[in-house]
DNA sequence: CTGAAAGCGCTAACAT
DNA sequence: ATGTTAGCGCTTTCAG
């Protein structure tokens, strides 16, 4: 692997002035510079990142963090955050933490360590306090997941909002007895979103009943199945779910095909819209948020806040989309 | 940010004691290590990767290449990939191809810029001219993909058996028309498992009909509810199907649930064993292959390259996951 | 417009 | 056991 110095050599010019040619600086005449590209070109040149990026101090490589990559709603927004990450000539560091901290703190001391320039968190395990911490001297940006009040700018939908009117379109269908498949109220979105749910249901003076309010452990699909099995073994059963992520509402509608069959229909709202919420039977109604764009927001967002700028919050649109799944 | 020079400077000793101390060389007296220590800590010093890295000549980060993330076979493999990255002091960078030249060869340059120390590509769409070439010079692993009597170590299970044994299976359950819904065949996972489908049916003397080879344009759910929709039209239908991959079998199962009803059952055989493949309706029988382990081996045999190691060629076992989707 | 030279933060001979 | 020093490959002042 050639270097700089043998380019230079070559070329018959000074490395300074192959570092300009490299860095398309305008001040070279077009002598020199095609002296220079053919050198490179001869010896195959590629210059190395590594020296260009302790000269510069910075690694061009932004980490993400979340807490698992086979939780299909990350998808979307990664793909935005990657495309705007490689148009400006960053690359991103997938880092799943397993909501372990012990990987956390690996992720983390990664931008310490200079090994990234910054971090975009949509880890809700995440520890914030430590983010906080790392927050003070680096870049760090939130995600979906955010901490109300906190200094870190963050991006993310109105979750108690869309939990209303994702409730509110159940009631409007005629049913009264809705429960809710949450997750653990130890993250905000759970918070929220039985906000929502508990908004809708105390506007329309239904009853919030705590046997139809179910805390699952994870967002995996046998959660959901789980869920939905107790909810089905109630004397007073409810008439519909709102479940507060697709996986879960894929597993109760998993539960309702199998587990019982030809009686009363469940309506079930689920919320992320993955893509397997089409392919399911019936389809999934639910809450669609604009995935892409929150990757690509977050993306320049971070990299604003690496170039010193002062970011701003975000919060983006959601919206329902009705399928089969509370068709009746 | 302290760097090692204040360190030095704050302990009393010299900068070579202090990375000494970093990595943990058992030649330094317990009393200098503490002295370093206390700096370390008072100063909140954390060591640069970005001088360590040029120095070492090294990124300690591997690239992984696939076609889309949003592919959930891969999900396990780069847990797999991660894991065994991380217990050996990786990092990886997850790039997603898009199946686009373009992007392609941003990624294969980090290689050559020293961005990454090498590659395990996944992407059955990448050009195996380039990669060969990069590969000269530059630690490579196919891993599920590969080249037939290339020369880049691989990892893979074996297609064409699995294939074989999935439409047996399908034979010895009573059927004789059997589908094939295949995706493209510039792919060699799709030549091999044709030819395994193929085997099976000449071994019990069944007709191969062009007819009921469907070849997808992609690999998405979409693709594989097209496809059904076409088998459901022929006059002389298939009574099973044999889909090459999870999302398209799934996507087969919708077809069968919505655009036809209360017929005759049609079985369906997927490939890969995907979480949602147990979430369907009916839940779907499909090929099991190690990818967790495909995924570790992967990144050791990576290392091994990186160290200047010979590797050696894996072929990993596969299994046939019986579900409900051909139990008629 | 181009070159000389310093230096980013670290490790590893080599010397003591 | 510890220190001195060169140098990894690059960019960027500063001179000319």
């Amino acid at each position: 692997m050639a270097n700089i110095q043998q380019i230079a050599r070559k070329a018959g010019v000074s490395v300074a002035t192959v570092s300009r040619v490299l860095n398309n600086a305008n001040l070279v005449t077009p002598q020199t510079r095609s002296k220079v590209e053919s050198a490179i070109k001869e010896l195959n040149y590629e210059p190395s990142m590594l020296g260009r990026n302790l000269r510069n101090s910075e690694s061009r490589l932004m980490l993400v963090l979340l807490p698992s990559i086979s939780n299909p709603f990350y998808n979307e927004i990664i793909n935005g955050i990657q495309n705007t990450a490689i148009a400006n000539n960053y690359n991103i560091l997938l880092c799943e933490t397993d909501s372990k901290a012990e990987r956390e703190n690996i992720y983390l001391n990664m931008i310490k360590n200079k090994l990234a320039d910054g971090v975009i968190s949509m880890d809700p395990t995440i520890n914030m306090e430590k983010l906080n911490e790392l927050a003070e001297n680096h870049p760090v940006i939130l995600c979906s997941e955010y901490e109300e009040g906190g200094s870190i700018p963050y991006i993310t939908t109105d979750s108690e909002l869309a939990a209303y009117q994702a409730v509110k379109y159940l009631i409007q269908l005629g049913n009264e007895k809705i429960a809710l498949i949450n997750s653990d109220e130890k993250f905000l979105y759970a918070r929220l979103r039985r906000a929502g749910y508990e908004r809708a249901l105390k506007e329309f003076n239904l009853p919030i009943r705590d046997q139809w309010i179910y805390h699952t452990k994870d967002l995996e699909f046998q959660d959901g199945v789980q869920a939905m099995r107790m909810l089905l073994q109630l004397e007073e059963r409810p008439q519909a779910v709102f479940a507060v992520s697709d996986t879960l509402a894929i597993g109760a509608l998993k539960a309702l095909n199998s587990g019982v069959q030809a009686f009363e229909s469940i309506a079930v709202v689920g919320f992320d819209n993955i893509s397997f919420s089409n392919m399911t039977n019936p389809t999934l109604t639910t809450v669609s948020q604009p995935m892409y764009k929150m990757g690509c927001l977050a993306a320049n967002m971070l990299m604003s806040s690496i170039k010193g700028e002062k970011v701003e919050n975000i919060v983006l649109d959601h919206e329902l989309i009705i399928r089969e799944s509370t068709m009746g």
